[in-house]
DNA sequence: ACCTGAACACCGTTCAAGT
DNA sequence: ACCTGAACACCGTTCAAGT
């Protein structure tokens, strides 16, 4: 039923083929099926169906895009143990689900990284609920922020590194003993996730060392 | 003199315009006066004075010259400590001049933290001095990587954020009014400094826990 | 061996023209 | 308001031709 209150022109209907919403849903999908390098404006658009100009109507550059995803991933991060459990126990399966969420997708961590965060809402939230977590928690304001960035550092380096290959570090033994033994010396499958937990742990005891200090 | 024993073809000598050391140099020129954006193979080859294709008969791709820069920027990264000083005091200078370097380079980040090391021989030379000097500290030989792995993932974070822009936090406090505030309540100038010295702190002081866990 | 100049297949983006 | 199609200024890279 056409309300008559809402005319129409003449013509087809106005409504549009393109939104942010499917733009940012297409770009994850060629990202997740065909790779980050296959995201290009021309793949985008063939996906949806358009031209590639028509996109330009929605979006103004490929960076905002890019934000758009951004947005789009920090949405299935999981902050939700702020507020609920001890802040080092919330700031350890943040880690967790941040690093898992940015290791899919690593080659948009230093777009991330220089990005103000203002104009992404899911992100706003999400540092929010940090922040007031690490407040409930006990800490002083003017430490929060340094804390969060400082964690937040080590979790994208280790996106990064999870997108390593695993012979980054394979060297001839004649031209660096120490370290091909020491890489040889390394057990077990997935060596990027075992240098992130290592590397969480030993963040999170350093966090309440000084959290216990704190009060003196 | 021209020995006799050097034939020359007639015409013009066969001293080649360019060498890996003279483009690297440039390349690392442009990137500083210009900017990484500023980094393309045409660009280049005119500040070497050249036609662009010339450059393809010394490096292989783009690819290729961002090792070499990658190398180069490594040789500048001092880790004289590893051996001559504790192992946390060398890991705390090593992380400065690391990170200190990469600030300046941040574009290369995404680069380097996912391409093997085996072609760059200083970059070798670098983790062989650090793989030593914890071992030499009491480190355990299937520890090691993963203690340089995840120090280096921060370090590289830390770079990274390093090349944010000082407002990348700011919001409106009617949209996150607790992350306004603790933003609000940051003090000093170098913030992106201050994040990383708590972090590093954080970081050394876990791995002294970790340590001294070990015997036991 | 090493350089030039022309060419190629892309890339993000703009814009006049249509509806 | 929103889409198409042609065009633009770039980009990294290749290659035949010269010396």
């Amino acid at each position: 039923m056409t309300p008559a209150d809402q005319p129409r022109r003449r013509g087809r209907p106005a409504a549009p083929l393109l939104s942010q919403e499917k733009i940012t849903r297409a770009a994850v999908e060629l990202i997740k099926v065909r790779g980050y390098a296959a995201l290009t404006m021309a793949a985008l658009a063939r996906q949806l169906g358009v031209a590639p100009s028509a996109l330009y109507n929605h979006v103004n550059s490929k960076r905002q895009l890019l934000l758009w995803i951004q947005d789009h991933v920090n949405r299935e991060i999981d902050c939700s143990d702020f507020g609920a459990r001890p802040w080092d126990e919330a700031l350890e399966s943040w880690a967790h689900s941040y690093r898992d969420a940015y290791a899919r997708y690593s080659p948009l961590v230093p777009v991330i990284a220089v990005t103000p965060i203002a104009g992404s809402p899911h992100t706003v939230a999400m540092y929010e609920q940090v922040a007031a977590g690490l407040r409930a928690g006990g800490w002083p304001d003017d430490q929060i922020v340094d804390v969060v960035v400082a964690v937040e550092s080590f979790i994208l380096g280790s996106a990064m590194d999870a997108a390593a290959p695993d012979d980054i570090f394979d060297v001839p033994s004649a031209q660096a003993p120490v370290l091909a033994e020491v890489v040889g010396a390394r057990v077990g499958r997935d060596a990027a996730r075992a240098a992130f937990e290592l590397g969480l742990a030993t963040v999170l005891a350093g966090l309440r060392d000084r959290f216990n200090a704190l009060g003196g």
